[in-house]
DNA sequence: CTCCAAAGGTCCACGTCGAGCCCAATGCCC
DNA sequence: GGGCATTGGGCTCGACGTGGACCTTTGGAG
């Protein structure tokens, strides 16, 4: 296909002498040139707002910072994003009022069968997404156990758990959320949390096109408690182990229902 | 500071009833509104290539894909493009020739004490790198190691272990994160591979910070072997442990050198 | 020796987007 | 009840960036 990367051919006319010059290297090549930019800024932003309601981030009834925070911290301009809630406010997920203490409200949270978020997943990206996620969360969680949580960490951690303890399934998918992003974040890597936060998205999307089982909630609701209680107790190896059980789980209810 | 995700306030005039709506999700929200763009494009652009080159991706010799295939594979301009690789030329990095056969090749790697990556890194910051290449390395050996591997990823990994064996000071971080790359390559999730290049390209910027020492290296080839060996023996809790283990050197090598 | 393919070098017209500004609405505080 | 702070709504201007067409250079193929 393509000829990249060739080693330099003998007696270069001029400047450095060539020396060794590698063979290609596969899939790295790949994620360097990968495009820099993910599409227009109001894709972009589109997709990040979708993100944040399907991850529960901010719930039903909630409020977006003001506009001019909002389009200040996503680096873009208020038109643009302006643009990409007017957007998200016809498809009803969005509603603005004016005036002092109006804002932008969340009226309610994209689910399963949404018009946007369209199919086409490959069994080849599902099985990235999965395998991502497997390192990602796994990690996260035995790297909350490693480290001296604060009472304000914990206080978030039980609280997230509770919240998604015995809930019914209209709000399942959200707080279950809430509760890894928690994890993520008491891991204490920004990085890392925001790496979590961009494949859970990606996981929600592959979620919302299967149903939602009360059986695997219950078996779910079991697996966050032992997770978290790992976590709390500082071992590391258990933390590891309880996540990457629980979420062989969800990866084995994905690849069946997924062709 | 900041007020956001406020429970909104009880008798709204109108619209949905509010329910509950919680309280902020600390570290998730920052995440989820961090900037769309990192930069203007070409800034990033210089940034990929740059990185490019420390990585070792494309060798000292090597060529880059010609201008069109790069700029589209990148997703920016021509313009954009050019703008970029000028800089790197006027930096002494690259060098064009025209005519066919002709294209931009790289003369030298930007080594230690380079102009270009400013320093300016706050602890907080190197924690948050080495915390989320612990995560992201560690569970890339062991999804490697999990990987039944074809002969081409046994090969590959072989290969760019010989190559870094033995190696002189000059070429050694190159060559060292060639293979670490390999291997987060042969774990088979591109998403990975692309989370690994990055992590790696940020560790390299404060690796080119510190000296490099002979029995560092003699070390690190050692633990190299090692991690080498349980991914192709298939054992995922060895290849996991060894890989820790020599992340855990580098990380104390740069937690000593850097403030 | 000629032609041609493939690469870098240059230019310009157009669209997108960001910065700044002002307007309109709304509800608390005095 | 008036002022005012805060919020969404809308506008214009300028810079950046893209897409395309075109030229120039170079070395191999015929």
């Amino acid at each position: 296909m393509r000829a990249l990367l060739v080693p330099s051919r003998e007696g270069l006319s001029s400047a450095q002498p060539p020396e060794v010059s590698s063979g290609a290297v596969r899939g790295a090549d790949e994620a360097l040139f990968r495009p820099i930019r993910g599409g227009n800024a109001f894709e972009e932003t589109v997709e990040r707002l979708l993100s944040t309601l399907r991850l529960g981030v901010v719930a039903p009834g909630g409020r977006l910072p003001p506009g001019r925070e909002l389009a200040a911290r996503l680096g873009v301009s208020r038109a643009t994003l302006r643009e990409a809630l007017a957007t998200l406010q016809t498809a009803g997920y969005l509603e603005s009022r004016r005036g002092r203490y109006g804002g932008t409200f969340v009226v309610a949270t994209p689910s399963p069968g949404s018009g946007l978020a369209p199919g086409g997943r490959s069994a080849a990206e599902i099985d990235d997404v999965l395998a991502f996620r497997q390192v990602l969360e796994a990690g996260a969680a035995e790297a909350a156990a490693a480290r001296s949580l604060t009472r304000a960490d914990r206080e978030h951690l039980t609280a997230r758990l509770a919240e998604c303890t015995g809930t019914g399934q209209a709000d399942y998918r959200r707080l279950d959320s809430r509760l890894h992003l928690a994890i993520a974040e008491v891991a204490g890597s920004p990085s890392l949390t925001t790496a979590v936060v961009d494949v859970r998205s990606r996981v929600n999307e592959l979620l919302d096109a299967i149903p939602l089982l009360a059986p695997n909630i219950e078996h779910s609701d079991r697996q966050h408690a032992a997770i978290v209680t790992a976590i709390l107790a500082g071992d590391p190896p258990g933390a590891r182990r309880t996540m990457a059980e629980h979420l062989a789980g969800t990866a084995a209810l994905l690849r069946g229902f997924l062709t």
